[in-house]
DNA sequence: TTACATACTGTTATATTATAACAATTCTAA
DNA sequence: TTAGAATTGTTATAATATAACAGTATGTAA
């Protein structure tokens, strides 16, 4: 068998499905990504959503919740923070990763009044990018 | 056939749906709200979707991206400002709709530094309740 | 009233997203 | 080198969501 990649910590299958999506210019379902890695020996679901759930785990990848779609992490503090923040174009559905230092910081002290502490946040905005405006 | 319940502005399907999410104590999944509807008549997927669309729609109920699953809204003015917060506890799994004027004023004026300009937003927050920790 | 448009309903089938369960292999650290 | 942990491969199935089509109810305006 091929030895796992463990120079940058990321075993056979997660390093194939990360570099997918760390390449693709935007966000990737599950299934796409297994139709897509089908020829480097990824046959069913299961190895690819056990990949994903360690990439999140991990912060290299992020999941956009209202998509069930991939993302690779921009941001080199996400892991720590375990804060993400994205926005979303209602037409085109490109997706960007905020990268916002006060935002989050103001989050990521936001106390609940009901004497609830976080640990961990996701944000997503909905509208129209630019070009789509 | 029954009248539709127009004083209220909502269906027959979609004020049986409502009512069973506003009076749960905890997020509903659609298959779940199924189950506990057929009794009155709503048996199939695409009738429980669909007023749950409409409900989202409207503002009366609100979707837990992370997991799934409806809540009733809490608020007075999610319908207009279609911005939403949620509290999320990873142990007991419960939910609370953060109605915070300062979060939401702030995170509704937020501007994207890509010229983006948002419609919307939804915050979900994850960590341990009072009860929890 | 009638006719039309819009919204809602009922139904069957199917698509999409995700996990359970189990056996085998590979990696890591003692 | 050997035991535990992590990863892999595989089959089957669970859970979530929509397509498509026919019919019914409602509001509006001629
Ligand atoms: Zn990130
Ligand atoms: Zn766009
Ligand atoms: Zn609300
Ligand atoms: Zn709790």
């Amino acid at each position: 068998m091929t030895r796992m990649h463990k120079e940058n910590n990321l075993s056979k299958n997660q390093q194939i499905i990360f570099d997918l999506i760390d390449k693709s210019p935007e966000p990737l379902k599950a299934y796409t990504i297994l139709y897509n890695v089908q020829k480097k020996g990824i046959n069913a679901p299961p190895q690819v959503y056990r990949a994903l759930d360690k990439l999140v785990e991990i912060g290299k990848i992020h999941k956009i919740e209202s998509k069930n779609a991939f993302v690779a992490c921009k941001n080199s503090d996400c892991e720590i923070s375990k804060a993400t923040a994205f926005s979303i174009c209602e037409s085109c559905e490109v997706v960007d990763e905020i990268s916002d230092v006060k935002l989050s910081k103001y989050l990521s002290s936001f106390n609940h009044k009901k004497g609830m502490k976080f640990k961990r946040f996701n944000l997503e905005f909905f509208g129209l990018c630019k070009k789509c405006k």
